[in-house]
DNA sequence: TCCATATCTGCAAATATTTGAAGCTATTAA
DNA sequence: TTAATAGCTTCAAATATTTGCAGATATGGA
C-alpha cells in the first residue's frame, strides 16, 4: 500500500477522534495544562462517566496521558501543540457561519488561543 | 448555547468531514491546484462515482467550489490553507506509528507540503 | 449522440453515543 | 482496622446514526 494511502488513512483516525464536541473541548480545555475528570466535567457540564468515557478512548490512541495523584486522575495532552492546532481549524468555521456568529467564533479563539499560551508557559 | 458549545459542534463537524481517507487526500491533491473529477479519480485509483460523492460532500460544507468549463468541472479549495494545515496534522501521527513508517509520514509529507507549495505560485 | 459528471436508490454493516449499574482504589472517619 | 466515601473506570445494553458504496439513471454541454 502507497505510503499516502497510508498515512491519509491514520490522518482519518485522527479525524474521527476529534469528529465529536465534547472531545474537541476536551483537548482545548487539557490546552491550558492538566485537569482532573471532576474538573473537566463540571467546566463542560457533563457526568464524569461521559467525561470519562471520552478519555478513555482519547487515551487508547495516544493523545492524552494521565497522572494518578491519590484518588484523582490528572490529564494532559501527549501533544502540547495539538490544542493550538485545532484552534487554527476555526479559521475555517469562521467562513461557514452567519455573520452574526463570526465574533462568536473570534471570540472562543481568543478565548482558547490564551489557554493554550498558558500552557507554553509550562511552570 | 454558549459560543465555546457552538463551535466546537462546527469544528467537530469540520472534522467529521476529514473523517475519511479518500477525502484526505482528495484535499492534498486539491492543494496543488484546481482538478477536475477524473484526473482526481485517476490519481486515487478510486471511480469516478466515488471521487464525485465524496466532492458533493464537500460542496455542500463549502470546502471545496467548482469551475465549469466545457464538460469538465474543476474542482478547488475555499480556503487553499486548508491543505497546509492538514500537513500540519501530520506531526500528530508520527508518535504514533512505528519507528519503521515515520520515514513513510515524512516522505508523505515532503510531497504534499510540495504540492501546497505549488499552490502557493497561483500560476 | 457521446462524454463527463451528478444524482438517486437502497441497503448492509459497521459504528458511535449515551446511560445506569457495578467495580476499583485511595483516602478519611469511626 | 474496618467501614464509608470520593473519584474514576469499566461493563452492558439500548439506541442512534451513519455512512459507505455500487449500480442505474439523469442532465447538460459539445
Amino acid at each position: 500500500m502507497p505510503s499516502r494511502t497510508i498515512v491519509a488513512k491514520e490522518l482519518a483516525d485522527i479525524f474521527k477522534l476529534l469528529a465529536h464536541p465534547d472531545r474537541v473541548r476536551l483537548i482545548e480545555e487539557l490546552g491550558a495544562g492538566e485537569k482532573d475528570v471532576n474538573t473537566l466535567a463540571e467546566a463542560m457540564a457533563l457526568t464524569s462517566t461521559r467525561v470519562s468515557q471520552h478519555l478513555s478512548l482519547l487515551r487508547a490512541h495516544r493523545i492524552v496521558d494521565e497522572r494518578r495523584e491519590g484518588r484523582h486522575r490528572y490529564y494532559h495532552l501527549q501533544q502540547p501543540e495539538m490544542a493550538g492546532w485545532i484552534v487554527v481549524g476555526l479559521d475555517f468555521i469562521e467562513g461557514r457561519m452567519h455573520n452574526l456568529d463570526k465574533s462568536k467564533v473570534r471570540a472562543v479563539r481568543r478565548l482558547w488561543a490564551a489557554n493554550a499560551n498558558g500552557a507554553d508557559r509550562r511552570d
